[in-house]
DNA sequence: ACAGAAGCTTA
DNA sequence: GTAAGCTTCTGTT
């Protein structure tokens, strides 16, 4: 072995365990002979050998082994009895395998290596450090963090199963340590699987922790006199002998005495004939095939080899040591970016202004510089806090963070603040961290935090001052959570809403980690890393101040620099505008309307609860009766199974997992054809969904102290403007049936108040024939007149008075279907019609408005010419992959930039209406409050006695909301009804 | 435990 | 044919 030669040696012990679990069981066809995992390993064996560069293991082997354990008495059973004790025997029909796989190796022709008294890991390190003497790299085909330990410039890791190269920064980010340090780690933290007894109490994240501070194990055991935890320091102290016998444990020998040496590994052709035979006995067909097609070997020619079967009494199934390594996260590669040249119109060339060149110069500087933590500190008293204050006044800018327990603004509680006056530098004010030893009375709060009371009486003038702008990432939860405790922070610019603004539609997201990576080419540390995720999440009052102090600094410094390099953009791409009058302002509008929420009515919901359970019972039973036997209503597969496998109804598609489609249109079809079944299970459909996602959901989301739901609405979601509303979605309350209104009247006004919705008519129809200019809408429009009608009249030239539906119907169809980018394909499906009829609309429908032709057309080759499109107020959307060579990605491209036009313009316009609405109300002396946004609806709570005053204010500032910056050609319509609730109002 | 698919709700 | 979010089931290349 020489020099740039690359060694593979395959864990095949660890990977028969992995691959038995994770494969779907697979018998022989021919006996029942259970493999999965042969067939699994056969696979990846295969990939390795004849095509690893389509795989991301990154190089071509010129030495290939693959390693088994021998039998479970090793070295390490003398050294402590227990090792590896309490291991249960593999399953029954695993046994088989561990045999057949060995066999296949063999039918490879490849080395197949096992050594009495070392496991496979020890065989590995062995060869691993030849290689590396000899020159050469290895790459240790496995995902067994055992063998981590291994990891070093010239020796990688490779998990088959994932297609994932495990290098030494895989192995920090899933365990904090270098892999020079596993070993220590695995010693403290032990292995329950092999019975490696480590230190109880400390699992992985401690232990990186520790060894951060003491540098090794012998370190720490040397000094565990200094941890400042009382009960960590004892168990430590006394454990520190099972450390010790851990670590032997658990580090590799790599002095094997092997009988093969490196120069026996080389990888030689398979031969085709061996291996069909092996192949072809297991009877597995596909790769039968392609092994025969690589080799150029005619199966037929080849007979199925011998295999020998070892049954359980006599295998060594229960010796091979388990693999059942921690799953990881693919890692995303880093990506910056920042320094990629401008795309073609996107970016203009690097211009002469000071927008751009200012732009320009922060970026140098952010990627220049080292986000540091050591630069990041508490500050603990009134003292140090009223010093930091000062400066940042004098500063007059400052970004800052708020750490809370929630990430539901109404019902977080404020835990610490962050703040950066100087990129690079940050500082932390604790106010309510807790020991967290975790009794359910939370532990007591620790010493040294300046109280929140006293914390925001001195920040408060800060944060309010008009002559410091606060610079935050997703401004509306630290206005909603602020505004809780009495603060109004302002002046403001949000880092998140300049880049929704500057790169709506780009790839990746507008959250404070992605804008870090993407603009300053540093991850920044998780949440998750301190307070965990899921069930063992702690709250952030339970993160140490230290930890804390880390973490949230960053946050603000980041936000600095974000802020530093993208508020210039903004102004060079001609954006300001857009982010001053759509974005910004609406932030604190949309903070009242959350703070305020809508009333719900706990027993309406409960009562329709009740209903609908009743109801898909009593479907469910009637369904179970036709069927004959108590399946899963909601699971697909199995309704499929059934309706087309055993009742033979004529199935419809697959889905593209090649599942039978279910869906309501292909159930509501075969109802149409007369059977009963598909009919109630749609029905059962119904009803459970309106259960499960309404009825039952919504009253856990009243809010115990305003007894009201507080939605939240993202304003940098969706890429065409609109906003979104999660936790719950308020802007998709059931409307259609009357099944679903029902839900609508359990949203109901306050006492002596009504519910007032004024909804925008036709509003995208109407931006179409503004921005298509095409006289026909236009008039319509100006007419009041039925604009569908209009269209059929117009299309099929037959009267409006007296137009079956059914010509209307279709008109209203293609006007809609204009707007999402029109297909043939798609107006087919909407309408149940033939592909060529549908295309033959389209054509007269284009013959009789031309300026729609034009318009779409001259919308597509914008939007290829410069990457995005705009709306009327400017507000820009891009489309990368609108040159896609795929003429399926590039046509939905192009559809989507067509609808995002029409659908960001009435986005912006709502917006502008939101933006004006309290100050006009106010004007008027009215009460109003706005609660709600639905795309293209409003919903107000006001006193009864103002109803009628209330509703002409609404109207006028939504049907206005365009000017002064635009002046539409059509005019805008809006109806508008007070209730007592939203059912009725709507 | 988590991610993705399928399905359903809205404008 | 556009834009979203939530629930349930399923599988863990």
């Amino acid at each position: 072995m020489k020099k740039g030669d690359h060694l593979f040696l395959v864990d095949g012990s660890g990977y028969i365990f992995r691959a038995y679990h994770a494969l779907p069981p697979l018998n022989r066809k021919s006996d029942g002979l259970p493999t999965n995992a042969v067939l699994g390993f056969c696979n990846m064996v295969w990939k390795l050998v004849q095509d690893a560069r389509n795989t991301n293991v990154g190089v071509v082997p010129t030495h290939f082994a693959v390693i088994f354990d021998y039998s479970s008495k090793t070295f390490r059973s003398e050294l402590y009895p227990e090792y590896k004790a309490n291991r249960s025997a593999p399953p029954e029909d695993l046994i088989p395998q561990f045999g057949l796989i060995r066999q296949a190796t063999v039918a490879f022709n490849l080395p197949c290596i096992e050594m009495e008294g070392f496991e496979a890991d020890d065989i590995i390190a062995t060869y691993s450090r030849l290689a590396c003497e000899a020159g050469a790299d290895t790459t240790v085909i496995s995902s067994d963090k055992d063998l981590m330990q291994l990891v070093g410039p010239t020796v990688g890791m490779y998990d088959p199963m994932k297609d994932r190269q495990i290098g030494i920064p895989e192995v920090i980010e899933k365990w904090g340590v270098p892999p020079e340090k596993m070993i220590d780690l695995q010693a403290l933290t032990g292995d329950s699987v092999d019975n490696v007894p480590g230190v109880p109490g400390i699992g992985p994240k401690t232990a990186a922790q520790l060894l951060e501070q003491f540098g090794d194990l012998d370190g720490l055991l040397a000094r565990a006199g200094e941890i400042k935890q009382d009960k960590r320091r004892e168990t430590i102290i006394a454990n520190a002998d099972k450390a010790r016998i851990s670590r032997e444990l658990v580090t590799l020998k790599n002095d094997v005495p092997l009988k093969e040496g490196l120069d026996d590994l080389v990888l030689h052709e398979p031969d085709g004939p061996k291996l069909i035979g092996f192949l072809k006995t297991m009877e597995f067909t596909t790769l039968t095939r392609r092994v025969a097609e690589a080799t150029a070997t005619e199966i037929g020619d080849v007979q199925a080899s011998a295999v020998t079967v070892e049954r359980a009494d006599t295998a060594h199934g229960p010796d091979v040591g388990a693999g059942a390594p921690p799953s990881q996260r693919p890692a995303a590669p880093a990506r910056n970016d920042a320094a990629k040249p401008p795309t073609r119109g996107e970016d203009a060339p690097p211009q002469g202004d000071t927008p751009s060149l200012l732009s320009a110069l922060r970026l140098e500087q952010a990627a220049a510089r080292k986000i540091d933590p050591s630069a990041y500190s508490a500050i603990r008293d009134a003292a140090a806090l009223k010093a930091w204050i000062a400066q940042a006044r004098e500063a007059g800018i400052l970004a800052l963070d708020a750490e809370t327990t929630s990430s539901d603004p109404m019902q977080a509680d404020l835990i610490g603040l962050s703040m950066a006056i100087t990129p690079g530098r940050a500082i932390y004010v604790p106010f309510a961290h807790t020991s967290g030893n975790g009794d359910l009375l939370g532990g007591g709060l620790l010493e040294n935090q300046i109280p929140v009371r006293e914390a925001l009486a001195l920040l408060k003038p800060l944060l309010e001052d008009r002559s410091v702008l606060k610079i935050v990432q997703d401004m509306k939860y630290d206005i909603v959570v602020m505004s809780r405790h009495g603060i109004d922070v302002a002046p403001f610019d949000d880092t998140m809403l300049i880049s929704y603004v500057l790169d709506a539609g780009t790839s990746g997201g507008h959250d404070l980690a992605s804008l870090s990576e993407k603009w300053l080419g540093h991850a920044p540390a998780a949440k998750k890393e301190l307070a965990g995720s899921g069930k063992n999440a702690i709250g952030f009052d339970q993160v140490d101040i230290e930890r804390a102090t880390t973490y949230a600094a960053e946050q603000a410094d980041i936000a600095l620099q974000l802020w530093q390099v993208l508020k210039p953009r903004l102004a060079a791409k001609g954006l300001v505008s857009v982010y001053e009058r759509l974005e910004r302002p609406l932030v604190p509008v949309l903070a009242r309307m959350e703070q305020r929420g809508i009333s719900v009515d706990r027993q309406i919901l409960s009562r329709l609860s009740g209903e609908l359970a009743q109801g898909a019972a009593r479907v469910e039973e009637e369904i179970y009766g036709i069927v004959g036997e108590r399946i899963n209503i909601g699971s697909p597969k199995q309704l499929g199974d059934i309706l087309f496998g055993k009742m033979g109804l004529p199935g419809g598609s697959k889905t593209k997992t090649g599942q039978w489609s279910t869906s309501a249109q292909l159930l509501e079809d075969l109802a149409a054809e007369g059977h009963e079944l598909p009919r109630k299970i749609v029905d059962w459909r119904q009803l459970t969904k309106l259960k499960s996602t309404y009825t039952d959901a919504l009253p856990g989301f009243i809010n115990p102290g305003t007894n009201r739901v507080h939605t939240s609405y993202a304003l940098a979601a969706t890429t065409t403007g609109r906003l979104s509303s999660s936790d719950p979605n308020l802007q998709n309350i059931p409307v259609r049936t009357a099944e679903g209104r029902k839900i609508r009247t359990a949203f109901i006004a306050e006492k002596g108040h009504k519910l007032v919705s004024a909804d925008y008519s036709q509003i995208e129809l109407r931006v179409l024939a503004h921005v298509a200019e095409i006289p026909q809408l236009k008039q319509a429009f100006a007419d009041g007149a039925d604009i569908h009608a209009i269209t059929a009249s117009e299309m099929f030239n037959v009267p409006v008075e007296g137009m079956p539906s059914e010509v209307r119907r279709r008109a209203k169809a293609i006007n809609f279907g204009i707007i999402y980018g029109i297909s043939a394909f798609g107006l087919a499906n909407q309408l149940s019609i033939p592909r060529d009829e549908a295309s033959a609309y389209i054509k007269r429908y284009f013959e009789r408005f031309p300026g729609i032709r034009d318009y779409i057309e001259e919308t597509k080759a914008y939007a290829r010419e410069y990457g995005f499109v705009e709306t009327i107020f400017g507000r820009r959307i891009h489309y990368p992959e609108i040159r896609a060579s795929n003429p399926s990605v590039r046509a939905f491209n192009e559809r989507a930039s067509i609808n995002a036009r029409l659908q960001g313009t009435a986005a912006d316009i709502i917006r502008r209406a939101m933006v004006h609405m309290e100050e006009a109300l106010d004007k008027a002396k009215l009460s109003a409050r706005m609660l709600l946004q639905v795309h293209d609806e409003l919903i107000f709570e006001t006193v009864e006695a103002e109803v009628e005053a209330t509703i002409p204010v609404v109207r006028s500032v939504m049907e206005n909301a365009p000017m002064p910056a635009v002046s539409m050609s059509v005019p805008l319509h809006v109806d508008a009804r007070a209730a007592n609730n939203w059912d009725e109002a709507h």
